[in-house]
DNA sequence: CCGATGCATCAACAAATATTGTTTGGAGGA
DNA sequence: TCCTCCAAACAATATTTGTTGATGCATCGG
């Protein structure tokens, strides 16, 4: 479902930026637990249905939940595969701890 | 060095912050080459200094580099204790894959 | 001491994101 | 069919971020 034409960087910037915020973070950490439907986040989360419904179309762009419609409720879940790519990433950031030969401006 | 307040919400949030901006994972790249002054990344991404001077301290109040100043010139380098951090955080994310048992909504 | 250089900081503006309230549409149940 | 419920979509506004150009400060060379 990601985009094709997505970089590298790209879509670098797109799981961050997910993960970089407060209520984000807290409807990843509610589903940790399982599968939740939106009206249990919005109670849990004490938040307006219009800004979950945003934040999870955001992290659902990103590809870290999953949607499954189920009757008149939608229950989303975390998708295992965004977390490896995370942690690819991650470690493909790391300092390779080399000391540089050559001086700068000198 | 971290601001003792923090949470580990907020921290989450700056690195995530921190980590989902071009420019700032080009210099991230940049860095994982070794040490480089200011004028060095300005050269290579060929942007303008104050532009620069800000994603620095961005990434420097994340605590993702350090600088180090050496006469006129400010050299910056990764720190790798921000990626080992990163590295917990993303696996403490981590969906525990388990089966809900209760129902909801019903 | 003076001018040039390297960098940080600030203010002003531009652009991207988030929030709130409202509307729309699909699914059930009576 | 009508009414209710759940959730997405929309519009208006508020808030955050990023960019640019100007200014300031320290360092070095002359």
């Amino acid at each position: 479902m990601a985009v094709a034409t997505h970089s590298r960087t790209e879509r670098a910037i797109e799981l961050f930026h997910a993960l970089s915020d407060e209520t984000r973070l807290e409807i990843i950490e509610l589903l940790r637990r399982g599968e939740r439907c939106v009206c249990e986040l919005t109670d849990t989360l004490d938040a307006a249905q219009s800004r979950l419904s945003f934040h999870l179309r955001v992290l659902k762009d990103a590809g870290i939940v999953r949607d499954r419609k189920d009757g008149r409720w939608v229950h989303y879940e975390l998708d295992p595969e965004a977390f490896e790519e995370m942690e690819t990433l991650v470690s493909a950031m790391k300092p390779r701890a080399l000391k540089r030969t050559d001086r700068c401006c000198a």
